[in-house]
DNA sequence: GCGACAG
DNA sequence: ATCTTGTCGC
């Protein structure tokens, strides 16, 4: 995994203000337009019935990011399928330089996941953050910056929302269910790309639902690099199985904690 | 000052 | 994110 934009990628010891222009940077840099080497038709957990007919080549290489954490120090997992199928695991342990700041997650943990992408033998084609990418204040979430940093087209998905206004209320829907997330007032217009209240930065996915009674929160999907929002929601919607995470994010999510074991 | 905030 | 037992239900 080499770094199209090593200038942009998150450094220790930036000032706020250097990292928010950072940040302002990556945005412009970033592409928010479906800009993919393959067809998301392509993209699946795996056809038992062989009949997809998309195509001679193998499907798309997906690749999962996720961290756990130890005292002071990261563990970034990456798991990568192919069709549903696990072709490669790697992880990395990294010293942490800044704490948790909303806003200015990729500061924190986008060194170490580049760390642990950098052991990666496989070339991904689409890179699924466990985060925002577009849903960000400066429209430069870690999907975003770790994906502007690649060149890879990459997206963000969130287990709960950092700004922005769903288009309608997200309780209780049923699975399949999406609704645009539109720029709000803190959501600032960057480079190319506008920040009105009619701007779509992402959806609010309901990827499962229990019949049973706690209702589940949706996730919040958002364009990283290289991709649309309705793309970015299609690909997620692809990638479910029988868990409300993706199942790249949930692979990298168990083998971030399996991996851990192994430091403390 | 008030509110609000990914992992 | 992390600290944590049992418990309800398919």
């Amino acid at each position: 995994m080499q770094q199209v934009h090593p200038e942009l990628a998150p450094r220790p010891g930036l000032s706020r203000t250097e990292m928010e222009t950072l940040q302002r940077r990556v945005a412009e840099t970033a592409v928010f337009d479906d800009d993919l080497s393959f067809a998301p038709e392509r993209v699946s957990l795996g056809d038992p019935e062989n009949t997809t007919l998309v195509g001679d080549a193998a499907p798309p290489l997906v690749a999962g990011i996720d961290q756990s954490f130890l005292d002071g120090r990261a563990l970034s997992a990456v798991v990568v399928l192919r069709g549903g199928e696990v072709v490669e695991r790697v992880h990395a342990v990294s010293d942490l330089d800044l704490p948790y700041i909303p806003g200015l997650l990729s500061f924190r943990e986008g060194g170490p996941i580049l760390d642990a992408l950098a052991e990666l033998e496989t070339d991904p084609d689409l890179f699924v953050f466990d985060g925002s990418g577009r849903i960000h204040f400066r429209q430069a979430g870690l999907a975003t910056h770790i994906g502007v940093v690649c060149d890879v087209p990459s997206i963000g998905v969130a287990k709960s929302l950092l700004c922005g206004t769903p288009d309608e209320d997200v309780d209780g829907r049923p699975e399949g269910w999406r609704t645009p997330i539109r720029a709000d007032d803190s959501v600032d217009a960057v480079g190319g790309h506008p920040a009105t209240p009619e701007t779509t930065i992402g959806y609010a996915f309901q990827s499962r639902q229990y019949d049973s009674r706690p209702i589940i929160n949706p996730l919040y999907v958002s364009p990283g690099h290289r991709v649309s929002a309705e793309t970015a929601v299609d690909l997620v919607s692809r990638l479910s199985g029988d868990y409300k995470l993706p199942e790249p994010t949930r692979l990298a999510d168990a083998y971030a904690d399996e991996a851990k074991a192994q430091y403390e």
